[in-house]
DNA sequence: TAAAAATATTAGCCTGTTCTAAGAATAAAG
DNA sequence: CTTTATTCTTAGAACAGGCTAATATTTTTA
């Protein structure tokens, strides 16, 4: 039995080592606000338990049975996001923090219910895969609007943040998912871009704000 | 802050006091299945945070703040209840497990939007009423099944209890809420019953059944 | 009313999850 | 290649929420 505490870290370090395939104890800590000496236990605790590779002084790995166990869970986050959206009318901006809570409910029912009335989903409501039932996910081949230039035609196809400044944000310029973007100019001193799209022929993004956006060239037929 | 172990406890002894206005240490530690002294402890820490009254070798009671708390979280059950049933198609027989859990989760933008797509309910699916967002709650006015007699027509109002068991057999009989029942005739050693409703003329119902059927009688106008 | 049963409380222990303070190991800087 | 800074670990404490064993009180029975 994984406890909602267990399951917060298991998740998180899933997130965490999905870049490099490790992260350390102090990259867990800031990312929870636990401190450093807790984390560390709860490491030995959950290495007990077979979820995490744990060894003195070594950067953290999670086991593939640690592995799919957060996969599971970030499984329940999105599909209960994409259900509060696409079912309840929610805002992408509202989601995030009330599926930290439906994420750590136990009912399968519950979940394949919501999967179901979904026509089972591959993307939740920020762009990110939702990992099949047996925790298999796609990883994203997306690139960063801050990595594109001048003159790229692109689709914006998720965000990496999910706070709900940032995306109220983009909701007050009506930067969507889905919308085709036209880079009309790049600032090679600060990263600032000008982008076009649908209605909105001209704003300006900080390189900050690019950073955290998803997009792919328009396919070439 | 109240966790959610602390709402467990609310909740049951505001069901536990609902009769009698108070309960003691023992009836709350069977219903919870929880020893006595985790009880006893527990209800000093309720009294210390001002939702319980606790006197030692007393009974039991709610503080209005304990009673208000424990109907949020009741309203909090029923409204989730009604929504897996309405909304998600769920059957009356699945939603109180799912609901014990879905009861803890702090998000008053979730649970108003769950009110606002019933359009604002006034019961859940097994005919409890659900508190308004003050904690206020009508008392149910409905009668036993079991103390009807020979001749009565009544109509089904509610069930008292919500096991999986119990309301299987209500399913396997198509006994469901709205049902207009007329009692055809009652043995009155064991209790038992003879039934007709809908297109079922003759149905025979013990004793345990009927106690646990809450209707009312017939409109007069 | 005295004995027995039921109920309630206290004391002490355990696990889970957090912290602070202090020391050990590793990494970075000079 | 030392010194310094950072990171990691250990030790010890606290609180929440559970338990058992023992004791105290109240209620029931004889
Ligand atoms: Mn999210
Ligand atoms: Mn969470
Ligand atoms: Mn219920
Ligand atoms: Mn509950």
């Amino acid at each position: 039995m994984i406890s909602q505490t267990e399951e917060n870290y298991l998740k998180t370090l899933f997130n965490l080592t999905s870049l490099k395939g490790e992260a350390s104890v102090n990259e867990l800590s800031k990312q929870l606000d636990i401190k450093m000496p807790t984390v560390n236990s709860m490491m030995k605790r959950l290495a007990g338990k077979g979820l995490v590779v744990y060894e003195s002084y070594k950067p953290l790995k999670l086991t593939d049975k640690g592995k799919k166990e957060a996969a599971l869970i970030i499984r329940k986050h999105r599909l209960t996001e994409m259900y509060l959206v696409e079912k309840m009318g929610f805002g992408w901006e509202e989601v995030h923090v009330i599926a930290e809570q439906l994420e750590h409910v136990q009912s399968p029912a519950f979940f394949n219910k919501i999967d179901e009335l979904l026509g089972f989903p591959k993307v939740d409501p920020h762009g990110s895969p939702i990992p099949d039932a047996h925790g298999k996910m796609e990883s994203e081949q997306y690139i960063k609007l801050s990595d594109c230039q001048e003159g790229d035609v692109v689709t914006f196809m998720a965000v990496t943040h999910s706070s709900d400044a940032f995306l109220k944000f983009l909701n007050s310029r009506e930067l969507s998912l889905g919308k085709v973007i036209r880079i009309k100019s790049k600032e090679e001193f600060d990263g600032t871009m000008e982008i076009g799209y649908g209605k909105r022929k001209s704003e300006m993004l900080s390189q900050e704000v690019c950073e955290k956006i998803q997009v792919t060239h328009e396919k070439k037929k």
